[in-house]
DNA sequence: TGCAATTGAATTGTATACAATTTATTAATA
DNA sequence: TATTAATAAATTGTATACAATTCAATTGCA
């Protein structure tokens, strides 16, 4: 077992990768508690907040999760009353999803807990943006 | 709607991080179908290829996971061969995970299957260390 | 020693992820 | 126009994650 053998943990970069994404989310799993959303239902409403309204499809590409996630998910935020769901009467094949007013309204909350969020993070702005920037790299290719 | 509307997705950190580390996985996945692991089964195959056996609660700290997550997932590793688990005899409560002989060849493949997954990672050496520390910086704070 | 507190796994319940398949609808073309 | 192909969601099935609870065993200590 030498150190440069490539098979340990600790030499991945997929492990922290991984281990980091998960420590964030139940961070603000518990943020989001009051808001009474989960991270996923979270990211959904912020491209929400951005674009009003938007179909399953496109919403997928935003997030990088396909109609499997996004369906179940997209009911429970009806539930709660934070969106309709809607038919294109163009193309009945098409799902609209769009804030309600209660769902508009969350955006103030939800700037709180970003805000909050945002302070426990151990990084420097420009640690941030490096991040940020090599994460993007990642994601683009 | 501007752009430095803290709440837009693409001024998150926290977005990139979990997109990123889903899109890292679902590479390894494809990848890990040869050795029949998934890729929480590899990491935890990792850990066990380091230190032979181990008990649930210490590889639940070496991996931030729970025996809710542990305990189905290392029956699935011995339905398949590559562990026993057998309850400590110093004290029942403790369960140690061990590899088989099975397990321990399997190695050889994962190593395959580690480099095949470094070329696809468009990083550079010198931000693939970057990256790592950053993402230590914040899983160790 | 007797028993309350603690500990380590397992279990329960909910919510993702995602591959694969299905269903309904629309587009394309022979 | 009659089919075939393609598309958008939904559904199905499997495997996590993780909070919360339960269960059994061990420790601490009055």
């Amino acid at each position: 077992m030498s150190d440069n053998d490539p098979l340990l943990l600790r030499n991945q970069l997929c492990f922290p990768l991984y281990a980091c994404s998960r420590q964030v989310v139940r961070g603000y799993t518990s943020a989001l508690d009051k808001l009474d959303l989960t991270y996923t239902q979270y990211v959904t409403m912020m491209v929400l907040w951005e674009e009003g309204s938007i179909n399953v499809k496109t919403l997928g590409e935003r997030l990088f999760l396909d109609s499997g996630t996004l369906s179940p998910l997209l009911k429970g935020l009806e539930k709660k009353g934070y969106v309709t769901r809607v038919r294109d009467s163009k193309d009945t094949r098409v799902l609209l999803v769009e804030l309600t007013e209660k769902g508009k309204t969350l955006k103030t909350e939800a700037v709180k807990v970003q805000s909050e969020m945002k302070a426990c993070l151990p990084l420097t702005e420009e640690e941030s943006v490096t991040l940020y920037r090599l994460l993007y790299k990642i994601l683009e290719q």
